[in-house]
RNA sequence: GGCUCCAUCGUCUAGUGGUUAGGACACUGGGUUUUCAGUCCAGUAACCGGGGUUCGAAUCCCCGUGGAGCUACCA
C-alpha cells in the first residue's frame, strides 16, 4: 500500500512551531517511503475562523522548504482581492483563492458536508449512531454531576431511551446531534507508532458527538471519514489526540474500515514546562521569519526537538533530515523550546551563508535606506560573525552613520595622556592616508596598520578605533573604517585629533 | 476529581543489564586578539524517590512523586 500521510491544521490562528514540527515529521516520513504528504483543512469550527490562517500556513510551509504533494497545495494572492468584512465572510472569501490539488477532494473539510451527512446517517440506520436532542445545560448538569461523585465525566444516554416514534417527531421539530453508541464492555487497543501499545476500557468513554447541530461534524467524525476515503495510511500528529483516539478506532470498526498506522508526537512545551503559547513570546513560524531566523535554522532546530539521528550529529539540512530520518527514533519526552539553542543555530547558519546572500537576506532589515549596495555588503560582511538573526545586520552600526558624541578620555588606550593620543592618530591618519580611495579594503588597510603597530598594538588601535566609531565596542578598526569609506575615515580622525588638542 | 501519556546535566539529547554516564546549547575559565564578536582548548553540571528482580540496574518490574494532555455541539 502507498505510504499516504497527512497534517489536518485547523486554521484557528497563525501556523505554530508545534504545527511545523508535525509537518516536518509527516513531510520526512513521505520521502524516506516515497510517499505522498497531503494538505487537508479542517475548518469544521465556524466560531473560531481566522481568515489569515490558511495563506499563513501556506507561506510558512513554502518558507521552510517543505513541499505539499496534495491537498491544499497554495492560494492566489491575497491581496487586494480580499476586502476587509467580518471575519467569516472574508475567511470564506480567502478560502476560494486556495488551490487543491487530487484526486480526493475537496480537501476543505467545510466543503464535503454532505459527505459526512451521508456516513452519519448510515450509521443512524445501522443503529450504531443516535440523536440526541439534550440542551448544553443538560448536558453541563450531567458531567457536574459525574464529577460530583468521582466518576468519569460521560453523557447519560437520555435520548437513546426515546421511542422511535418520538425520535422522528423530535427529529423534525428539534436540532439535534448525532452521537455514537460506545459499547459499554471490553477495552479498545491500538499499538502507537512512537509509543507501543495503548489501551483503554470502554466504558471510560463518553459516547462521542459525530455532527453538531449546526449540521458540520466534530473532528472526531471528519478525521476518520477523511483519512479513510482519502486514504491515509498513516497519521502522525500531537500527543494531545492519544485520549480521543479510541473514539476514532471505534468508529472506523462501526464502517468496518481498517484502521491506519497511529503514531502520536510530543507537544513543543515552553522553557517552564508548560504548553507552549502566545504568552512565552514569539511561537508562530512567520513570526520567526520576520525576526530574520533562516528557515535551515527553524528547521534544524526543530527537527532535533523530539527526535534525533542517535549520532552526534547536530546539524542537518532538510535533505539530509529526508536521507538520515527515521520513525523508530522519534521520542516520547515532550521537549521544551530554548530560544538560545534556535540562536545558535540561527547565527550557525548565517555564519555559513555567502556574502552576497546573506546582503539579499539581510537588505529588508536595514533600518537605513541604504543605496550604496556596496555598502550594504560591507556592513554585511562585518556584521556576519556577530549576529544571530537577520535584524541584527542593525545592531551596533549608528557610528557607521554618525558618529556618536563621546569623551575624548575613551581615546585613551590604557594611561595614556592626551599627546601621545595626538601622536598615535597621527600616525594612523598618516597610513590612512596614503591609500588611495579606489584601493581602500581590508586588506589594504589591515597590512600597514598592523604593521606599523608592531607587537604591542594598543596604543595604535585603541584610538583610532575610538575615533572612527565612538564607541567603547566595536567591529575592528579596519573594518570600521572599510565601512565609513576614505574620506569620512580621515574627517573622523583628524576630528578625533582637534578634540583632544 | 476521572482517564491517558511522560520522566538522564539548567536546556536538547546519547545510552536498551557491566560506560571514568558521551555529545550539543547555555554558563565559567583560558588561548588567539585593540574592544565586541567569531574561532580554538579546558571546566562546572544529570540518571525524580522508594521498593523489588539480578552477582550486577540509568537500563527490567511495582509503588509513589512530579510534569503534560484529555475530560466541549474546539480542534
Amino acid at each position: 500500500m502507498k505510504t499516504r500521510v497527512r497534517i489536518a491544521p485547523s486554521p484557528t490562528g497563525l501556523f505554530h512551531l508545534g504545527g511545523l514540527r508535525t509537518a516536518l515529521t509527516n513531510y520526512l516520513f513521505a520521502r524516506k517511503e516515497r510517499g505522498v504528504f497531503v494538505v487537508r483543512v479542517e475548518d469544521t469550527d465556524q466560531s473560531r475562523l481566522v481568515p489569515e490562517a490558511i495563506p499563513d500556513m501556506l507561506e510558512s510551509l513554502r518558507w521552510s522548504g517543505i513541499g505539499i504533494d496534495e491537498g491544499v497545495t497554495g492560494i492566489q494572492s491575497t491581496k487586494h482581492k480580499v476586502q476587509s468584512t467580518n471575519s467569516k465572510e472574508r475567511y470564506n472569501r480567502i478560502k476560494k483563492l486556495v488551490i487543491q490539488k487530487g484526486n480526493f477532494g475537496p480537501y476543505i473539510q467545510s466543503e464535503r458536508l454532505e459527505i459526512y451527512r451521508r456516513y452519519a446517517e448510515e450509521l443512524l440506520r445501522k443503529k450504531i449512531a443516535y440523536p440526541c436532542f439534550c440542551t448544553p445545560e443538560r448536558l453541563d448538569k450531567v458531567r457536574k454531576n459525574c464529577q460530583a461523585k468521582d466518576l468519569p465525566p460521560k453523557y447519560d444516554r437520555h435520548c437513546l431511551s426515546l421511542s422511535e416514534a418520538e425520535m422522528k417527531n423530535k427529529m423534525a421539530k428539534i436540532p439535534y446531534v448525532i452521537r455514537l453508541k460506545v459499547p459499554n464492555s471490553g477495552k479498545t487497543v491500538f499499538n502507537d507508532l512512537v509509543r507501543g501499545r495503548i489501551e483503554m476500557e470502554n466504558k471510560l468513554l463518553d459516547d462521542p458527538i459525530l455532527i453538531k447541530s449546526d449540521g458540520f461534524p466534530t473532528y472526531h467524525f471528519s478525521v476518520v471519514i477523511d483519512d479513510h476515503l482519502m486514504r491515509i495510511s498513516h497519521i502522525l500528529r500531537g500527543e494531545e489526540w492519544i485520549p480521543s483516539t479510541p473514539k476514532h478506532i471505534l468508529i472506523y470498526q462501526a464502517f468496518d474500515w481498517s484502521v491506519p498506522v497511529i503514531g502520536h508526537l510530543t507537544n513543543i512545551l515552553n522553557m517552564k514546562g508548560g504548553k507552549l503559547s502566545k504568552r512565552d513570546g514569539d511561537v508562530s513560524v512567520s513570526d520567526f521569519r520576520q525576526k530574520g531566523y533562516l528557515p535551515e535554522a527553524v528547521i534544524n532546530f526543530v527537527a532535533l526537538l523530539g527526535w534525533n539521528p542517535k549520532t552526534t550529529k547536530e546539524i542537518f539540512t532538510l535533505a539530509e533530515l529526508v536521507r538520515e530520518f527515521d520513525i523508530k527514533k522519534l521520542n516520547k519526552a515532550a521537549p521544551r523550546f530554548d530560544q538560545q539553542r534556535l540562536e545558535w543555530f540561527s547565527g550557525h547558519y548565517i555564519r555559513q551563508k555567502p556574502v552576497a546572500e546573506l546582503a539579499r537576506l539581510c537588505a529588508p532589515y536595514l533600518e537605513k535606506n541604504i543605496k550604496d549596495k556596496n555598502l550594504v555588503k560591507k556592513i554585511v560582511t562585518v556584521q556576519q560573525p556577530r549576529i544571530h538573526t537577520l535584524s541584527d545586520v542593525n545592531r551596533e552600526i549608528e557610528f557607521v552613520f554618525k558618529l556618536p558624541q563621546y569623551p575624548k578620555q575613551l581615546l585613551r588606550w590604557k594611561d595614556m595622556g592626551d599627546r601621545a593620543v595626538i601622536e598615535s592618530l597621527r600616525r594612523a591618519l598618516k597610513i590612512i592616508g596614503k591609500i588611495p580611495a579606489s584601493k581602500f579594503t581590508l586588506t589594504n588597510l589591515e597590512k600597514p596598520l598592523m604593521a606599523a603597530a608592531g607587537a604591542d598594538r594598543g596604543p595604535l588601535l585603541w584610538p583610532l578605533r575610538v575615533a572612527l566609531t565612538g564607541q567603547k565596542q566595536s567591529p575592528s578598526p579596519f573594518e570600521c573604517a572599510w565601512m565609513l569609506g576614505k574620506n569620512e575615515s580621515v574627517e573622523r580622525v583628524k576630528a578625533a585629533i582637534r578634540k583632544t588638542a
